[in-house]
DNA sequence: ATTTAAATTGTTATAATATAACACCATGTA
DNA sequence: TACATGGTGTTATATTATAACAATTTAAAT
Protein backbone atom coordinates (compact mmCIF):
# COMPACT_ATOMS: atom_id res chain seq x y z
CA UNK A 1 0.00 0.00 0.00
CA UNK A 2 1.27 3.14 -0.86
CA UNK A 3 0.63 4.79 2.31
CA UNK A 4 3.49 3.14 4.52
CA UNK A 5 6.20 5.63 3.91
CA UNK A 6 8.07 6.86 7.20
CA UNK A 7 7.48 10.44 7.01
CA UNK A 8 10.60 12.91 7.53
CA UNK A 9 10.03 15.58 10.41
CA UNK A 10 8.95 18.21 7.94
CA UNK A 11 6.77 15.90 6.22
CA UNK A 12 5.29 14.69 9.14
CA UNK A 13 4.75 18.21 10.34
CA UNK A 14 3.09 19.26 7.30
CA UNK A 15 0.95 16.22 6.66
CA UNK A 16 -0.57 16.79 10.24
CA UNK A 17 -1.34 19.68 9.78
CA UNK A 18 -3.04 19.23 6.56
CA UNK A 19 -4.69 15.96 7.82
CA UNK A 20 -6.55 17.64 10.62
CA UNK A 21 -7.61 20.70 8.70
CA UNK A 22 -11.46 20.47 7.32
CA UNK A 23 -10.65 22.56 4.57
CA UNK A 24 -8.27 22.10 1.41
CA UNK A 25 -5.05 24.28 2.74
CA UNK A 26 -2.61 26.89 0.47
CA UNK A 27 1.00 26.31 0.31
CA UNK A 28 1.64 29.51 2.22
CA UNK A 29 -1.38 29.07 4.82
CA UNK A 30 0.57 25.79 5.76
CA UNK A 31 3.90 28.03 5.48
CA UNK A 32 2.33 30.50 7.83
CA UNK A 33 1.17 27.62 10.21
CA UNK A 34 4.32 25.78 10.54
CA UNK A 35 6.65 28.51 11.56
CA UNK A 36 6.65 27.69 14.63
CA UNK A 37 7.83 24.67 14.16
CA UNK A 38 11.11 25.87 12.63
CA UNK A 39 9.80 25.50 8.69
CA UNK A 40 10.58 28.60 7.87
CA UNK A 41 10.59 28.82 3.57
CA UNK A 42 8.44 27.99 1.23
CA UNK A 43 10.76 25.73 -0.36
CA UNK A 44 10.92 23.41 2.54
CA UNK A 45 7.18 23.14 1.98
CA UNK A 46 7.01 23.01 -1.54
CA UNK A 47 9.22 19.67 -0.95
CA UNK A 48 7.71 18.05 1.37
CA UNK A 49 4.23 18.57 -0.24
CA UNK A 50 5.79 17.01 -3.62
CA UNK A 51 6.72 14.10 -1.28
CA UNK A 52 3.40 13.17 0.23
CA UNK A 53 1.55 14.10 -3.19
CA UNK A 54 3.55 11.34 -4.86
CA UNK A 55 2.99 8.70 -2.23
CA UNK A 56 -0.13 9.38 -2.06
CA UNK A 57 -0.32 11.08 1.36
CA UNK A 58 -2.47 14.21 0.08
CA UNK A 59 -3.88 15.46 -3.07
CA UNK A 60 -3.34 18.78 -5.07
CA UNK A 61 -6.74 20.63 -5.86
CA UNK A 62 -4.97 21.66 -8.99
CA UNK A 63 -8.38 24.53 -9.79
CA UNK A 64 -7.76 25.55 -5.92
CA UNK A 65 -4.10 25.76 -5.98
CA UNK A 66 -4.74 23.90 -2.49
CA UNK A 67 -3.88 20.71 -0.78
CA UNK A 68 -5.89 18.22 1.09
CA UNK A 69 -5.04 14.69 3.00
CA UNK A 70 -6.33 11.69 1.64
CA UNK A 71 -8.91 10.11 2.87
CA UNK A 72 -10.03 7.64 0.71
CA UNK A 73 -8.98 3.95 1.57
CA UNK A 74 -9.75 2.62 -1.78
CA UNK A 75 -7.41 5.60 -3.44
CA UNK A 76 -4.14 2.80 -3.44
CA UNK A 77 -3.39 4.24 -6.99
CA UNK A 78 -2.94 7.75 -6.23
CA UNK A 79 -2.76 8.89 -9.49
CA UNK A 80 -6.26 8.72 -9.84
CA UNK A 81 -8.40 11.34 -8.35
CA UNK A 82 -12.12 12.83 -8.23
CA UNK A 83 -13.39 15.57 -6.01
CA UNK A 84 -16.38 17.17 -5.63
CA UNK A 85 -16.22 21.29 -5.18
CA UNK A 86 -18.90 23.08 -3.65
CA UNK A 87 -18.39 27.13 -5.59
CA UNK A 88 -19.40 29.07 -2.39
CA UNK A 89 -17.91 27.40 0.52
CA UNK A 90 -15.42 25.64 -1.32
CA UNK A 91 -15.62 22.74 0.58
CA UNK A 92 -13.76 19.73 -0.93
CA UNK A 93 -14.67 16.00 -1.16
CA UNK A 94 -12.65 13.10 -2.20
CA UNK A 95 -15.29 10.67 -4.38
CA UNK A 96 -14.77 7.13 -3.44
CA UNK A 97 -16.50 5.99 -6.08
CA UNK A 98 -15.85 2.15 -7.30
CA UNK A 99 -17.83 3.04 -10.51
CA UNK A 100 -16.46 5.30 -11.57
CA UNK A 101 -13.08 4.87 -10.77
CA UNK A 102 -13.78 1.85 -13.22
CA UNK A 103 -15.46 3.58 -15.82
CA UNK A 104 -12.54 6.02 -15.87
CA UNK A 105 -9.54 4.06 -15.81
CA UNK A 106 -11.20 1.84 -18.44
CA UNK A 107 -12.08 4.91 -20.83
CA UNK A 108 -10.76 4.66 -23.94
CA UNK A 109 -10.31 7.76 -25.75
CA UNK A 110 -11.31 7.82 -30.01
CA UNK A 111 -7.43 6.68 -30.66
CA UNK A 112 -8.43 3.39 -28.53
CA UNK A 113 -5.93 4.98 -25.73
CA UNK A 114 -6.78 4.60 -22.09
CA UNK A 115 -5.19 6.34 -19.24
CA UNK A 116 -3.95 5.05 -15.73
CA UNK A 117 -3.49 8.71 -14.07
CA UNK A 118 -6.09 11.14 -14.33
CA UNK A 119 -7.61 14.05 -12.52
CA UNK A 120 -11.38 14.95 -12.09
CA UNK A 121 -12.31 17.96 -10.72
CA UNK A 122 -16.65 18.52 -10.34
CA UNK A 123 -18.41 21.95 -8.94
CA UNK A 124 -21.42 22.34 -7.55
CA UNK A 125 -23.47 23.51 -4.28
CA UNK A 126 -22.85 21.33 -1.31
CA UNK A 127 -25.60 20.18 1.04
CA UNK A 128 -25.49 23.38 3.15
CA UNK A 129 -25.50 25.64 0.49
CA UNK A 130 -28.02 24.49 -1.72
CA UNK B 1 -25.16 28.46 -29.04
CA UNK B 2 -22.36 29.58 -26.52
CA UNK B 3 -19.54 30.39 -29.36
CA UNK B 4 -21.42 33.83 -31.30
CA UNK B 5 -20.57 36.44 -29.14
CA UNK B 6 -18.81 39.26 -30.84
CA UNK B 7 -15.27 39.63 -29.14
CA UNK B 8 -13.77 42.97 -28.61
CA UNK B 9 -10.38 44.03 -29.84
CA UNK B 10 -7.87 42.43 -26.60
CA UNK B 11 -10.21 39.32 -26.71
CA UNK B 12 -10.01 38.65 -30.79
CA UNK B 13 -6.39 39.21 -30.52
CA UNK B 14 -5.49 37.26 -28.28
CA UNK B 15 -8.70 34.09 -28.94
CA UNK B 16 -6.49 34.15 -32.38
CA UNK B 17 -3.25 33.67 -31.34
CA UNK B 18 -4.07 30.55 -28.54
CA UNK B 19 -6.29 29.14 -31.30
CA UNK B 20 -3.10 29.07 -34.10
CA UNK B 21 -1.38 27.66 -31.79
CA UNK B 22 -0.64 23.99 -31.39
CA UNK B 23 -0.01 23.84 -27.88
CA UNK B 24 -1.50 25.11 -25.07
CA UNK B 25 -0.61 28.91 -24.51
CA UNK B 26 0.55 30.27 -21.09
CA UNK B 27 -0.85 33.72 -19.66
CA UNK B 28 3.02 35.27 -19.85
CA UNK B 29 4.03 33.64 -23.17
CA UNK B 30 0.64 35.28 -24.54
CA UNK B 31 1.59 38.36 -23.21
CA UNK B 32 4.89 38.59 -24.87
CA UNK B 33 3.23 37.68 -28.06
CA UNK B 34 0.41 40.21 -28.49
CA UNK B 35 2.75 43.27 -27.32
CA UNK B 36 3.47 44.35 -30.87
CA UNK B 37 -0.41 44.63 -31.06
CA UNK B 38 -0.87 47.04 -28.47
CA UNK B 39 -1.35 44.88 -24.99
CA UNK B 40 1.48 45.64 -22.55
CA UNK B 41 -0.27 44.78 -19.25
CA UNK B 42 -0.87 41.37 -17.62
CA UNK B 43 -4.50 42.24 -16.57
CA UNK B 44 -5.13 42.73 -20.68
CA UNK B 45 -4.64 39.27 -20.65
CA UNK B 46 -6.10 37.38 -17.64
CA UNK B 47 -9.13 39.50 -18.25
CA UNK B 48 -9.94 38.90 -21.96
CA UNK B 49 -8.64 35.47 -21.16
CA UNK B 50 -11.42 34.76 -17.96
CA UNK B 51 -14.02 36.50 -20.91
CA UNK B 52 -13.07 33.50 -23.28
CA UNK B 53 -12.62 31.30 -20.98
CA UNK B 54 -16.09 31.94 -19.34
CA UNK B 55 -18.05 32.28 -22.73
CA UNK B 56 -16.68 28.90 -23.61
CA UNK B 57 -14.17 29.94 -26.63
CA UNK B 58 -11.38 28.67 -24.97
CA UNK B 59 -10.14 26.46 -22.06
CA UNK B 60 -8.38 26.40 -18.88
CA UNK B 61 -5.90 23.32 -18.48
CA UNK B 62 -5.94 23.09 -14.68
CA UNK B 63 -2.59 21.29 -14.25
CA UNK B 64 -0.64 23.44 -16.87
CA UNK B 65 -1.69 26.82 -16.15
CA UNK B 66 -1.88 27.13 -19.96
CA UNK B 67 -4.98 28.04 -21.82
CA UNK B 68 -6.34 26.17 -25.47
CA UNK B 69 -8.72 27.04 -28.04
CA UNK B 70 -12.21 24.40 -27.75
CA UNK B 71 -12.06 22.60 -30.83
CA UNK B 72 -15.24 20.36 -29.49
CA UNK B 73 -18.09 21.53 -31.37
CA UNK B 74 -20.30 19.55 -29.38
CA UNK B 75 -18.42 21.15 -26.44
CA UNK B 76 -21.99 23.72 -25.41
CA UNK B 77 -21.58 23.62 -22.09
CA UNK B 78 -18.37 25.34 -21.39
CA UNK B 79 -18.36 24.19 -18.06
CA UNK B 80 -18.21 20.05 -18.39
CA UNK B 81 -14.23 19.99 -20.42
CA UNK B 82 -12.19 16.83 -20.45
CA UNK B 83 -8.57 16.68 -22.03
CA UNK B 84 -5.81 14.25 -22.25
CA UNK B 85 -2.35 15.53 -21.47
CA UNK B 86 0.60 13.18 -22.96
CA UNK B 87 3.67 14.03 -20.00
CA UNK B 88 5.86 13.63 -22.17
CA UNK B 89 5.63 16.58 -25.25
CA UNK B 90 2.89 18.24 -23.15
CA UNK B 91 0.32 17.94 -26.07
CA UNK B 92 -3.26 18.41 -24.91
CA UNK B 93 -6.40 17.20 -26.77
CA UNK B 94 -9.88 18.24 -25.85
CA UNK B 95 -12.04 15.08 -25.56
CA UNK B 96 -15.01 14.95 -27.21
CA UNK B 97 -16.50 11.75 -25.97
CA UNK B 98 -20.21 11.75 -26.05
CA UNK B 99 -20.20 8.48 -23.74
CA UNK B 100 -17.98 10.22 -21.11
CA UNK B 101 -19.62 13.44 -21.05
CA UNK B 102 -22.78 11.49 -21.11
CA UNK B 103 -21.35 9.36 -18.11
CA UNK B 104 -19.94 12.16 -15.87
CA UNK B 105 -23.52 14.18 -16.20
CA UNK B 106 -25.32 11.68 -15.03
CA UNK B 107 -22.99 10.94 -12.00
CA UNK B 108 -24.55 11.28 -9.06
CA UNK B 109 -21.89 10.93 -5.29
CA UNK B 110 -22.97 8.73 -2.70
CA UNK B 111 -25.35 12.16 -1.63
CA UNK B 112 -27.16 11.78 -4.54
CA UNK B 113 -25.62 14.65 -5.81
CA UNK B 114 -25.47 15.55 -9.28
CA UNK B 115 -22.68 18.29 -10.92
CA UNK B 116 -23.46 19.84 -14.21
CA UNK B 117 -20.01 21.62 -14.32
CA UNK B 118 -16.50 19.86 -14.23
CA UNK B 119 -13.33 19.23 -15.38
CA UNK B 120 -11.01 15.92 -15.81
CA UNK B 121 -7.59 15.76 -17.16
CA UNK B 122 -6.37 12.34 -18.56
CA UNK B 123 -2.47 11.80 -18.60
CA UNK B 124 -0.33 9.12 -20.47
CA UNK B 125 1.88 9.09 -23.22
CA UNK B 126 0.14 10.48 -26.79
CA UNK B 127 0.96 8.60 -29.83
CA UNK B 128 4.08 9.65 -30.88
CA UNK B 129 6.00 9.40 -27.49
CA UNK B 130 5.26 5.52 -26.98
C1' DA C 1 33.98 0.97 11.07
C1' DT C 2 34.47 3.38 6.58
C1' DT C 3 32.99 4.68 2.39
C1' DT C 4 29.55 5.80 -0.72
C1' DA C 5 25.12 7.14 -2.66
C1' DA C 6 20.68 8.95 -2.09
C1' DA C 7 17.54 11.76 0.11
C1' DT C 8 16.53 15.56 2.94
C1' DT C 9 17.36 20.01 4.87
C1' DG C 10 18.47 25.05 5.25
C1' DT C 11 19.05 29.31 2.97
C1' DT C 12 18.89 33.23 -0.23
C1' DA C 13 17.25 34.83 -4.22
C1' DT C 14 14.23 34.89 -8.07
C1' DA C 15 10.73 33.31 -11.45
C1' DA C 16 6.04 32.61 -12.79
C1' DT C 17 1.21 33.24 -12.14
C1' DA C 18 -2.55 36.24 -10.89
C1' DT C 19 -5.24 40.18 -8.81
C1' DA C 20 -6.35 45.03 -6.52
C1' DA C 21 -7.44 49.61 -7.26
C1' DC C 22 -8.57 53.48 -9.88
C1' DA C 23 -9.36 56.48 -13.76
C1' DC C 24 -11.15 56.56 -18.20
C1' DC C 25 -13.75 55.20 -22.50
C1' DA C 26 -17.22 52.94 -25.56
C1' DT C 27 -21.73 51.30 -26.34
C1' DG C 28 -26.38 50.62 -25.72
C1' DT C 29 -30.76 52.19 -23.98
C1' DA C 30 -34.40 54.56 -21.26
C1' DT D 1 -29.63 63.64 -22.13
C1' DA D 2 -28.51 60.60 -18.37
C1' DC D 3 -27.62 56.27 -16.90
C1' DA D 4 -25.91 51.52 -16.79
C1' DT D 5 -22.82 48.10 -18.35
C1' DG D 6 -18.79 46.36 -19.81
C1' DG D 7 -14.21 47.05 -21.63
C1' DT D 8 -9.64 49.45 -21.44
C1' DG D 9 -5.06 51.26 -19.74
C1' DT D 10 -2.01 51.69 -16.04
C1' DT D 11 0.68 51.09 -11.83
C1' DA D 12 1.43 48.48 -8.14
C1' DT D 13 1.13 44.36 -5.55
C1' DA D 14 -0.18 39.66 -4.12
C1' DT D 15 0.22 34.77 -4.67
C1' DT D 16 2.25 30.58 -6.20
C1' DA D 17 6.40 28.12 -7.28
C1' DT D 18 11.34 27.08 -8.49
C1' DA D 19 16.73 27.75 -9.13
C1' DA D 20 21.06 27.19 -7.15
C1' DC D 21 24.18 25.77 -3.75
C1' DA D 22 26.01 24.08 0.59
C1' DA D 23 25.39 21.23 4.56
C1' DT D 24 23.41 17.30 6.92
C1' DT D 25 21.18 12.99 7.69
C1' DT D 26 20.13 8.26 6.41
C1' DA D 27 20.78 3.83 4.84
C1' DA D 28 23.16 0.62 2.68
C1' DA D 29 27.71 -1.52 0.67
C1' DT D 30 32.25 -2.58 1.31
ZN1 LIG E 1 -7.06 9.79 -2.24
ZN1 LIG F 1 -20.97 24.66 0.30
ZN1 LIG G 1 -14.47 22.65 -25.53
ZN1 LIG H 1 3.69 13.13 -26.51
Amino acid sequence: MHKEHILTKNQQIIFDLIDKSPEPMKAYSILFNVQKKGIKAPLQVYRALDKLVEIGKIHKIESRNAFIACHNSSCRVAKATAFSICEICEKVTEIGSAGLSKYLANFKDKDGMKYSKYNLEFFGLCKKCR
